[in-house]
RNA sequence: GCGCCCAUCGUCUAUCGGACAGGACACAAGGUUUUCAUCCUUGGAAGCGGGGUUCGAUUCCCCGUGGGCGCGCCA
């Protein structure tokens, strides 16, 4: 039979970083092997399974290019059924009713264990066994006449067809449940597969306190779903060789889950920063250029940047932005209130001989062409003249007309900035920060 | 506490018992005739400890230690 697997959400308002590469795993597996990849959306706690939280595992699902092959099963739908086949596995003597007492709720139905040491061969961890006395009857269906999630995922499983369950290391111990829980209803047990699970500095589940943890952070924070996914899929896998930057493609046809490891592995986010990076530096410019106009325009100054200069200002700095998020420190090209790095003006601007300089330069790229070219023979010139090292008005240049000490190469940079820009510029960096 | 699992540079990892344990990120130094970034060169950096098995162990086995996960009328 062909594979078919799933990946079965929980939409909760937030994807976890664990979850989707849960997801991209199960994918790769898919498409890998020509089967099947499904969705389940477990929505059956209605108080925060709204139509939006959803709406978020969809478009993080979309935006990472997981495509699923058949429409969504909507766990709540199914609830009839689970109830029936509760009743089945009771009438059957698979299950007992029983008040647990405590908070006196009533009876519930639980499922009995079959009462034997289990074994089974997981598709990464290899063999795992547990033993009859360390396994306890479990509920399936509450007093209140609701599903647990055991039963409901069992079920729906067996409903889709479900031939191998890749999911979270933190399922294990559920699995000599799931099993039992498969054989009392009769049908065929899938392969199961755990996956490692992503951790912090501490050793600890990756949260939200160490930085993004969900999909759509990363996305805000500008990180692109080609890098993003290649990350992921080098937690806990590699191909076996030294490849790490790798199309989806690439990957679809190298991925084996027998080459998943299962000891947790710990997120860094410097190392994505620098595959996102590698990313950007390959995304055709018109591609980039969209992205920043939309990082951009959720800045007070965004509206402001004609199409021209900020497409200029793209090709500059496309080959440095580490993600797409770079954009928000582009404001000097397009105000023309500026901030000036105090540091940066100290060091080259409040100096003994820089003033006569810059004058210099100013006067004489007052009647340039502004191209990248003359305004580097301006400068050098200048340099040249006062018996200045090649390069050493670089800097101050660079501070007075944009703030800051880094940038792209500052003869460009001038000469989008524009004349009438940069003589202002320099005209006040004289005025103000020279002595 | 009980059960299950895991263990290679700081981090992610490679290694089908056999060469100087390789790569990447990060870090350090230098270079690429302007900063930053890129790129290049170089460097430091690992088999948790103890027993076995073997001619030979990072690799196989056992014990210890460390870490993870699980032990709900949560999912």
């Amino acid at each position: 039979m062909s594979v078919r697997v799933r990946f079965a959400p929980s939409p909760t308002g937030q994807v976890h970083i664990g979850n989707i590469r849960a997801a991209i795993f199960n994918w790769l597996f898919a498409r890998h092997e020509c089967g099947k990849f499904l969705l389940r959306i477990e929505d059956t706690d209605r108080e925060r399974s709204t139509p939006e939280a959803v709406q978020t595992v969809l478009d993080a699902m979309n935006w990472l290019g997981l495509t699923y092959d058949e429409a969504p099963l909507y766990q709540s739908t199914r609830l009839d059924a689970h109830r029936e086949a509760a009743e089945t596995l009771l009438k059957a003597g698979h299950a007992y009713k029983e008040d647990k007492g405590g908070t006196g709720k009533g009876e519930c139905i639980i499922f009995k264990m079959p009462g034997k040491d289990m074994m089974f061969k997981d598709v990464i961890k290899g063999e795992l066994r547990k033993s009859a006395k360390d396994m306890s009857d479990l509920v399936i269906l509450r007093s209140d006449g609701t599903p647990t999630f055991h039963l409901a995922n069992v079920l729906d499983d067996i409903q889709m067809n479900i031939t191998h369950i890749i999911r979270g290391d933190d399922h294990v111990e559920n699995t000599y449940r799931h099993i039992a829980l498969f054989q009392a209803l009769g049908a065929t047990v899938p392969a199961y597969g755990h996956l490692p699970m992503i951790i912090n500095q501490q050793g600890k589940p990756y949260s939200k306190r160490d930085g993004a943890a969900f999909v759509g952070e990363f996305r805000e924070k500008g990180f692109m779903a080609e890098a993003l996914f290649n990350y992921l899929t080098l937690l806990g896998w590699s191909p076996g060789d030294d490849r790490e930057k790798m199309s989806k493609d690439v990957l679809v046809s190298l991925f084996t889950l027998d080459r998943v490891k299962s000891g947790p592995a710990q997120m860094d986010i410097k190392k994505l920063t620098h595959l996102n990076a590698m990313y950007i530096a390959e995304m055709p410019l018109d591609q980039f250029i969209q992205k920043e106009r939309s990082v951009v325009s959720r800045l007070e100054w965004g509206n402001a940047c004609g199409e021209n200069l900020f497409k200029e200002v793209c090709k500059l700095m496309q080959s440095r932005a580490h993600t797409f998020t770079a954009a928000e420190e582009w404001k000097y090209f397009f105000v023309s209130d500026i901030a000036y790095d105090e540091k940066a003006v100290k060091k080259n601007l409040n100096k003994e001989g820089v003033k006569q300089l810059l004058i210099k330069a100013k006067e004489r790229l007052a009647t340039a062409d502004f191209s990248a070219k003359s305004i580097e023979d301006i400068i050098r010139g200048v340099e040249k003249e006062n018996g200045m090292g090649e390069g050493k008005l670089n800097q101050p240049v660079r501070v007075a007309v944009t703030g800051t000490s880094i940038g792209a190469g500052i003869y460009e940079t001038v000469a989008l900035l524009g004349q009438q820009c940069v003589l202002k510029r320099l005209g006040y960096a004289i005025e103000h920060f020279c002595i």
